[in-house]
DNA sequence: TCAAAAGTGTTAGATTTACACCCATGA
DNA sequence: TCATGGGTGTAAATCTAACACTTTTGA
């Protein structure tokens, strides 16, 4: 096709930002790059785009081969394409995000790959732009908080209320106020209570929540 | 370099969703596609990214080549990347909005070019997912306009209260109040109203408005 | 003189925020 | 017994939404 081969081919990768919450924040899995250009440094973990994969079966192969975890929440942040982004050669870059429950990441696969959970608030400086795909990532994924129930894709599946008030405070970088995030969670409906008690955060115990994705898609009438 | 040369290299396009205004409509700038494959299908205007630019640079470029503006305000829209979204070759593409004043486009260039202003609100099919491309560009320019006050790109220099809720309608959908519209613009104190008079649109006349940047980027409190 | 768009404030309702104390338990 | 985190309601303040009439002027 010679109007297509006109043009020049670029190589096409994908860098994931895997979030994670632990100790009460934010944290974004890292790693020290393992190949030149850039060995040593600080980087996301990425690969490239095959030539019989989309875009989105790339980030997902890739997730899923660091993590060992499928069916993921993930979303693309964009497309990153300086010329000189990559010190190598020209390398367009499209970045995800991708939410985790620490917990469900296997320590033995974490070491395997030399990634570590770095929080979000302390990170160094990364490799080419992946400082700005993370903030970017962030970004996207504030805002999606705030209009869709992901956060509990960041927790077990039975977490109490303080947890889920740290991780939107985590998230949004400020305090909330106790009795009005109850309040407004209790009015969401598809947060449900169950009978059983965590007694490893307190003396006293707390309830134990999960998310009724069911309840959910009957009536998502989502605030936070 | 072997690190790179053992995978694939891939063509990747831009494709522009060019926003106007007119006739209290929000449009899209689309033409029939004068190539194979889908020749003579509805289409978003595209390029091919170079190797020697940004894919920020070849958006501008593609967008300033069909309508030869400049400075415009764009943003981009994300990657599209499924492996058969062009019917010829693998070819990823990026998307970005961009807005503009609809008096602007030289009228000539426009039919120059074959494209059209086409209303959002009745697009035809289009060529392979430039309609997702569509209805993620304006799902982000609606969003975008809530919190920053982008839509002056849409309008000329001097405008009247009445085109402004216009076109806020127009993007969101729904229709507002006059005099609560009217309220928030006052409060926000950088649309400044100017002495000049537009009868154009009545008889008795409306006062014409300019956006003042300076007092924006000095209280940007802005909402809407 | 009348049709057509411009312009202008008030009030009720809804939402959001601030705030303080008792409870249960393990150490 | 006391330190720690769990759990609960109300009132003030703010924000949002609903609403109708007068003005100007060209045709």
């Amino acid at each position: 096709m010679t109007y297509y081969s006109q043009h020049a081919k670029v190589w096409v990768s994908v860098d994931c930002i895997i979030f994670g919450f632990d100790e009460s924040k934010l944290k974004v899995l890292i790693g020290r790059r393992q190949m030149d250009p850039g060995r040593g440094e600080w980087s996301l973990y990425g690969g490239f785009v095959a030539a019989d994969e989309s875009i989105d079966d790339a980030a997902t192969r890739t997730v899923s081969e660091l993590t060992g975890l499928n069916n993921l929440y993930m979303r693309q942040v964009g497309a990153f394409g300086r010329i000189d982004r990559d010190p190598g050669e020209r390398v367009i870059s499209i970045a995800y995000y991708a939410l985790i429950n620490v917990k469900d990441y296997d320590e033995r696969l974490r070491l395997d790959h030399g990634v570590e959970w770095m929080n979000i608030e302390a990170l160094p400086k990364l490799y080419s732009d992946h400082n700005e795909m993370i903030r970017k990532a962030r970004k996207l994924m504030r805002q999606k908080l705030r209009t869709e129930p992901v956060g509990f894709r960041l927790l077990p599946d039975l977490f109490t209320l303080t947890q889920l008030q740290k991780l939107y405070e985590a998230v949004n970088g400020e305090e909330l106020d106790k009795r009005n995030f109850r309040k407004r969670i209790k009015e969401m409906g598809y947060i449900e209570k169950t009978e059983l008690i965590d007694k490893t955060g307190s003396k006293r115990g707390a309830c134990l929540y999960r998310f009724n994705k069911r309840a959910y898609h009957e009536d998502p009438n989502f605030k936070l």
